[in-house]
DNA sequence: TTGTTGGCCTAGGGCCGACAA
DNA sequence: TTGTCGGCCCTAGGCCAACAA
C-alpha cells in the first residue's frame, strides 16, 4: 500500500510538468523517440525521406486553408515547387501527444529541369542506418482502451501476451506478483504503474498509477495506448487518439500555422531558401505534397475523359475505402491563378452516387483502371505532343462498357486478423505469405522499408517506362512486409531496416518540357481550356464533350476513337448520360478487371523492368499476379466497402501521403542582422514554449521581412 | 442534501460549455455585460471614447513587442499616427476571464492638420446614455479570497453588507436561512450558490457550488472575486485575478497578436481604414495610445534640461507609485527610423537611483514639477520659436534647489477605505468630501465619468493656454467621484453617468506646425539633434549640457538662466552631479509644492479658465486649492509612497493609459470582394470560437494583402 | 465580523475476486 | 482470456459549529 501511495505521488508530480489548461497553447517539444514515433503514427503513415525529391502544391495548401484567398500568393509561387527534403523531424504536440513531422524542403529548380530533360538524379543520403537499425521493434502492443480501462472504478487490464512481450518478466512464484513498471512518453516524461498479477483466473493488471495517467492525458474510451520496449529495455509508452472532431480554437490554430507555412514558401521560393511544412499524420488529408516520383509517374499517364480510375479514401476511423469512378474532363482548376496546375486537374464522377466527394482529383491520388502495361510509356511521347499539338489520338483506351479494370494489389495488402492474434517480431514469419511465396525479397537484399517513401524516393527507383505496375511485385512484398501484424484490431509495427537498396537512376519517358510547364502563360485554347472551370469539363478535341446544361452534372461523351489494340479493355461505349451505369455488382466488375489485369501483367514484364522497384506512388492501373491467390481477399475487399468494419478494415496504404501539413517550425530565410539578432532574446522570454516563440518569428518574419 | 447535488450537478453541465484544457487557445467572448467590465477591470482603467482622438504611437507599440525590429514598418508609418476612436467594444477572455476592450481607431489626418493650424475640433457622439444609464450599480462587491475561501474543505465567507447589498434577503425568521443564487459571469454563463446564513455566531457563506466555480475558474488564494447585483436584479459575477507571472505560451500569443496589430496600422494608415487595437486594463502599460488631448497639452509645454518633473508609475500589484526625476536632455530615441517621434523623446534622470526605471519617457508621461501657470501658454509662442530658432531663453525656470514643486491631485485621489467600512452607492456620500466641499459640481449639471477619457476627451475640453491646471478643479472633482468606495482594499466603483457636458472647443497655443511635424526631415542641427541618442542628451544652447563623460549618468548642467519672476520656484542651483539631492524627508518637498502651488493657482485663475475643464491628462505641474486641506491626505500618499500598503494603496488615476494594447479584432481594409466574402465560411468553419476566426483573418490579410 | 480549525458524513477513487462472454 | 461487476476500504470533498483574531 505504501508503494502504491508512493506511485501516485509520482505521477502526481510528474503531473506538474505538464502544460496546464492555461498555457496549453500547442507547444511542441522538439525530438522524440523515433520507434515510438512510429508506432503512435500509425501504419499509414509515409514520411519522405530527407534527400529525396518532392513536389509541392501550394494550390492545395492553400484550397486546404481557405476556400477563398487573395492572387498574391498565385502570383508568386508556380503551381507546382520542386523540392529537395533537406530534414525531417519528429515531434509531438506537448498537450495531446499527437504526432507530427517536420519536413524542411528547399526549392530546387534542377529537379524541374531534369525531368523535364528526360533524366532524372536522385542523391540517397545514407544517413538512416542508425535509424534503421532502431526501426526494429518487435516488443510493442497497442490496446483500445475499454470503459473498464477507462473507468474510475479500476486499472487497465493489460492483455496477456502484449504483458508477456512487453513487460519484463513477473515472479510467477510468488502468489501475488507484482512490480513497478516505468515508461517514458513521447516527451520523455516517466509514468510509473503497478503492474499487478492477480486475480481469478490471473491476468495482468495495471493498478496504482494507471489512472493518473488517463486522467493526464485526458484519454477516453476508444483511446489507444501503446507500449514498446526498446531495444535498450526501457518502455515506452504512447498514445493513439481516437478520431475526434477538432475544436474551432484547433482548428484557428491550424490555420494560423498553414498561413505562416504558405508565407515561408513564398519566401523561401523566391530566395532558394528553406522553408518548413509540418507533416500530421492523423489528420486529415490534401496531398499537396507528394514524392516527385509519384507525381512524374503519374502524369506519365494520359487521363482522357472515360477512362476509369480507383481511388483510395481515408476515412476517420483511420479505415481505408476504395472509390472508383470516371474521369470526365480534365482542365485546371483555378485556371486565372494556377494556370497549368496539375492540382486536381481532373474532373471525375464516382461510383457511388451518395457520396459527397470531390468532384475534382489530382493524377497522382487515383490509379487507372484500364491503363495498359507500356501503352502508357510507348504512347506518352506522341501523347505529350498530342496534347499541345491537338491531335486525334485519345490518351488512352477506355475499358469496355466503362466498368473498367481493377488491380488486386490492395486484397494482399489487407492482413487480417483476428482476436487474440499472436504477437510476432520481424523475425517470425510474415502474414503477407502469398507476396513472398511469389515474389522473394530481391537477391541483392534489399528490404522495403516501412516508410514507402524512404524506400521509394530515397532509392531513387524509378521504372523506365514511368507506368508503376513495373514495381508492382517489389511493391506488393513491401506492403506484405509492413503490415504484418494486428492485435485487436491495432497494428503491430515491425520495422525494417531500409536505405540498403542501390540507387537507381532511370530515365524518365517525359521529354516535352510544356507538359509540366503547362499553360501558366497560355490565356485559353491551347491546352486545356482555361475558361472552362468548376463544374465545367474539358477536353481535347478528339473526344468532345457535349454538355446538356451547363449546370448538369452528367456530361455527355462521344466516344473516343483508336483504343489501344494493345489493351484488353474496349473503349466505353456507354451512354454516360444515363444515371450511374457502373452500379452493377463489384464482383463481377472485378473479376473483370483481373482477366483484364493478369493478362497485362506478361506483355508488361517484357518491356524490360530489369530492377524490382519498390515503390508504387504513381497511381496508374493495377495488375498482378497474385490474382489468381487473392480471390477470397477480394471478396473481403468488397465486403469492407459495403460494410465498415474497422476492426478488420485498417489497411496499410504505404503509397499515399494521407496527411495534411497542417504545422510549420520556423527558419530565418533573411540574412537580416536584426533578425538574427532577436531570436535568442526573444526566446528568453517566451522560456519553455521554444517552438511557439520560434512560430512567433514566422510571424515576425512574416511582417517585417515580407509585408513591410 | 438533494438539493445541494442538484447545484454540483448544475454547475458540472455548465462547466461543459466552458473551454476544455485541449483546445484553450485564447478565445474571446463578443460582448460582456457592461457593468461587469468595469467591476472587473478595475478603478485603473481608462478608455478613450467613441468619436475621441487619440493618437497612437507605432514606434512604442513595436518597442514594447520587440526590443529590435526592421525598418520596414517605420519607413511606412508615421511616428505619430492621429486617430479617431470609431469604436470600442468590451470582451473577456474565455480561458481566464481576463477583460480586455477592442478600440477601433481610423487615421484622421485632419486631426493633425487641425491641431497644426492651431484649431481643434472635437466631435462629441453622445452615444453612451445608456452605457451612463447602465453604469450606475451600487450593488456590488469585491472579495480577495482568503485561504478558507479556496481551501476544498470549505465554502466561501461572504463579508455580511457585501451578502446584504448584493444578495437577495434571507428569511432570517427561518431557523437556517438558505437560498440559491444564480449569477452569471462575463460570458453569460450561470453558476449556483447555495447562500446560507448559519454558524454562531451568524454569517453569511456560498456552500454547494462554490468549489466547482473555484476550480472551474482555477482561482488560488489572492484572487478576488466580485459580485454585482444589476439594475435588473440579476446577479453578475466576475474575477480579478492576482498579479501572476504570464506563461511562454501567454507571452507568446501576445506577441503574435501584437505583430497582427501592427501590421493592420500599416495597411490601415495607408488606406485610411480603420484597424483595431486591444486594451488590456490589467497588462504592464506601454503608452502607445493616448488621447489626442493629453498628447497636444504636453506637447504646449517645453522641456528644457533640468526641469524636475513627476511620473505615475505602476507596480505589479495594481499599486502605484510616483517617482521624480530631472530632465537632462531631449532627442530622438530613434532618429534613424522615427525623426521627429515624441515617444520618449526625454531623457530623464530619476530621484531614487535604485530603481531601474527606463531613462527615457515621454512627455504625457510626466507632470512638470515647476511649470507656472500661464507661463508655459504666454511663453510658448516664443518657446515654438526658439526652439526652432535658437533662442537663448530657457523653456522654463526650474524650482529652487531642485526640489521642484508637486501637486496634491494625488492626494486628494486618494480615498482611504479600512476593512468593514460601508458600501456606499454613488447616491450616497463621497469619500472625496474635501474635493467636493472645495468644488462643487460644474452648476451645468456636467458630471465627469468614471472613465477619464470619456470625459476629457469626449468632451474635448482643453484649455486655452494648454496647462492642465487650468482645469484641475474639475479633475479632482472628477477624480473623487470616481473611487470612492473600498470594501477590503477592493473597489467599489460607482460609476457616473457622463457625457452631459456641452463640448467646448478651444484655441491651442501651438501655432507652429513644426513643433509637431518635428524633425523627420532634418538630418540634425536644427531641432533636436538626431545624431545624438541613447545616452547622449541633447539641449538647446542657452542651456548647455556638460557631461562628464560619454557614458556618464550624471550629466552636469549650467543652471538655466531668467527664471520666469512669476512662478515662485527657483531656478534649481544644485550641481546635479551630487547623487540624488532630491533625496530628502518627502513631507518636506511636498509641503513646499503645496506652499508654491497654492500661491500659483489664483495667478493662474486670473488668467481666465472661463469654463471649468474637467481633464488633467496633459502631464504639467499641479496645483490645487485644496492645498490647505488635504494634509492629511499628502500624508497618507507619503505613507503609501515608502510602506508597501496594496489594501490603503490602490489609486485611481484617469489621466493615464496605464495598459498596454495587446490585443486585436480583425479588420478588413480592403474592399477585395473575395476577401469579404470569406469572413462567414470561415467562421463558420471555427464555429463558437468566432473571434479567434476573426484573428485568423488578420493573419490571412497580413499574410494575402500585404505581405503578397 | 470573519478566518481557521476539527468533527463528521459521504461520494467516489481504487484494489480485489467473482463471474461471464 | 479479459470485460464488467459488486464488495470493500479509504481518501478527500464538503457541510457544520467552535473558536479565535
Amino acid at each position: 500500500m505504501c508503494g502504491m501511495i508512493d506511485l501516485n505521488t509520482v505521477n502526481e508530480d510528474d503531473a506538474d510538468t505538464t502544460p496546464s489548461e492555461f498555457d496549453s497553447a500547442p507547444v511542441k517539444s522538439p525530438a522524440v523517440c523515433l520507434e515510438l514515433w512510429h508506432a503512435c503514427a500509425g501504419p499509414l503513415i509515409s514520411l519522405p525521406k530527407k534527400g529525396s525529391c518532392v513536389v509541392y502544391l501550394p494550390q492545395g495548401h492553400l484550397e486546404y486553408v481557405v476556400c477563398d484567398y487573395g492572387d498574391d500568393v498565385a502570383s508568386r509561387l508556380p503551381p507546382h515547387v520542386f523540392c529537395r527534403v533537406v530534414d525531417v523531424k519528429l515531434h509531438a504536440e506537448a498537450a495531446t501527444d499527437e504526432v507530427f513531422a517536420q519536413v524542411s524542403l528547399i526549392p530546387d529548380s534542377q529537379i524541374e529541369l531534369n525531368w523535364k530533360e528526360g533524366k532524372s538524379e536522385v542523391v540517397v543520403e545514407d544517413e538512416d542506418v542508425e535509424i534503421a537499425a532502431k526501426a526494429m521493434t518487435p516488443h510493442m502492443f497497442c490496446k483500445t482502451l475499454t470503459a473498464s480501462d477507462t473507468s474510475t472504478h479500476g486499472g487497465f487490464s493489460v492483455p496477456r501476451r502484449a504483458a508477456e512481450d512487453c513487460f519484463p518478466p513477473l515472479d510467477y512464484k510468488q502468489q501475488r506478483p507484482s512490480q513497478e513498471l516505468v515508461a517514458k512518453d513521447l516527451h520523455g516524461l516517466e509514468w510509473r504503474f503497478r503492474h499487478i498479477y492477480r486475480g481469478q483466473p490471473r491476468r495482468h493488471l495495471l493498478t496504482t498509477g494507471w489512472s493518473a495517467f488517463v486522467n493526464k492525458k485526458k484519454l477516453v474510451c476508444g483511446d489507444a495506448v501503446l507500449f514498446l520496449r526498446g531495444g535498450d529495455g526501457e518502455l515506452r509508452l504512447g498514445i493513439r487518439r481516437a478520431a475526434q472532431v477538432k475544436s474551432g480554437a484547433k482548428v484557428a490554430v491550424a490555420y494560423n500555422e498553414h498561413m505562416n507555412d504558405i508565407a515561408s514558401v513564398v519566401n523561401a521560393v523566391s530566395m532558394k531558401s528553406v522553408f518548413n511544412l509540418c507533416y500530421n499524420p492523423r489528420s486529415s488529408s490534401s496531398d499537396f505534397v507528394i514524392p516527385f516520383s509519384k507525381f512524374s509517374k503519374s502524369l506519365a499517364n494520359s487521363f482522357s475523359p472515360g477512362i476509369r480510375f480507383k481511388m483510395r479514401i481515408e476515412t476517420e476511423d483511420a479505415t481505408e475505402r476504395r472509390c472508383t469512378g470516371l474521369i470526365v474532363g480534365t482542365g485546371d482548376v483555378d485556371p486565372l491563378r494556377w494556370p497549368g496546375s496539375k492540382w486536381r486537374c481532373l474532373m471525375v464522377r464516382w461510383d457511388d452516387m451518395e457520396a459527397t466527394r470531390h468532384n475534382r482529383v489530382s493524377p497522382w491520388e487515383i490509379e487507372l483502371s484500364s491503363s495498359v502495361p507500356g501503352a502508357s510509356g510507348l504512347l506518352s511521347p506522341s501523347m505529350k505532343r498530342s496534347r499541345i499539338g491537338f491531335t486525334t489520338q485519345p490518351d488512352f483506351p477506355i475499358s469496355r462498357d466503362g466498368t473498367g479494370i481493377s488491380d488486386f494489389r490492395e486484397s494482399s495488402r489487407f492482413q487480417k486478423v483476428l482476436q487474440g492474434q499472436e504477437i510476432l517480431g520481424f523475425h517470425a514469419s510474415f502474414d503477407g505469405v502469398d507476396a513472398r511465396k511469389n515474389h522473394p525479397p530481391d537477391p541483392r537484399g534489399c528490404f522495403p522499408g516501412s516508410m514507402n517513401w524512404d524506400s521509394a524516393v530515397g532509392n531513387g527507383v524509378r521504372s523506365v517506362m514511368g507506368s508503376s505496375e513495373i514495381s508492382y511485385d517489389g511493391v506488393n512484398f513491401s506492403e506484405s512486409l509492413r503490415l504484418n501484424k494486428v492485435l485487436q484490431g491495432q497494428e503491430i509495427l515491425s520495422k525494417r531496416p531500409y536505405g540498403g537498396c542501390p540507387t537507381v537512376n532511370q530515365m524518365l519517358e517525359h521529354n516535352d518540357p510544356r507538359f509540366i510547364e503547362g499553360a501558366r502563360a497560355v490565356s485559353g485554347g491551347t491546352e486545356w481550356p482555361s475558361v472552362m472551370q468548376g463544374y465545367s469539363t474539358c477536353m481535347r478535341p478528339s473526344a468532345p464533350l457535349v454538355r446538356k446544361s451547363p449546370m448538369s452534372s452528367v456530361p455527355v461523351f462521344q466516344q473516343p476513337s483508336n483504343p489501344d489494340p494493345k489493351c484488353g479493355a474496349v473503349a466505353s461505349r456507354g451512354n454516360l448520360t444515363s444515371s450511374s451505369p457502373y452500379g452493377r455488382n463489384r464482383f463481377e466488375m472485378e473479376s473483370q478487371q483481373n482477366l483484364a489485369s493478369s493478362g497485362l501483367l506478361n506483355s508488361h514484364k517484357q518491356l524490360g523492368s530489369f530492377n524490382l522497384p519498390l515503390e508504387t506512388q504513381a497511381s496508374n492501373m493495377g495488375s498482378s499476379n497474385l490474382v489468381s491467390s487473392c480471390k477470397s481477399s477480394c471478396r473481403l475487399f468488397g465486403f469492407l466497402l459495403t460494410e465498415e468494419s474497422p476492426a478488420i478494415s485498417k489497411e496499410s496504404n504505404p503509397s499515399r501521403i494521407q496527411s495534411a501539413y497542417v504545422h510549420k517550425a520556423p527558419h530565418h530565410p533573411r540574412g537580416d542582422e536584426q533578425f538574427n539578432s532577436k531570436p535568442s532574446s526573444m526566446t528568453k522570454i517566451v522560456g519553455g514554449s521554444c517552438t511557439k516563440a520560434k512560430d512567433l518569428y514566422n510571424v515576425r518574419d512574416m511582417l517585417l521581412d515580407i509585408a513591410m
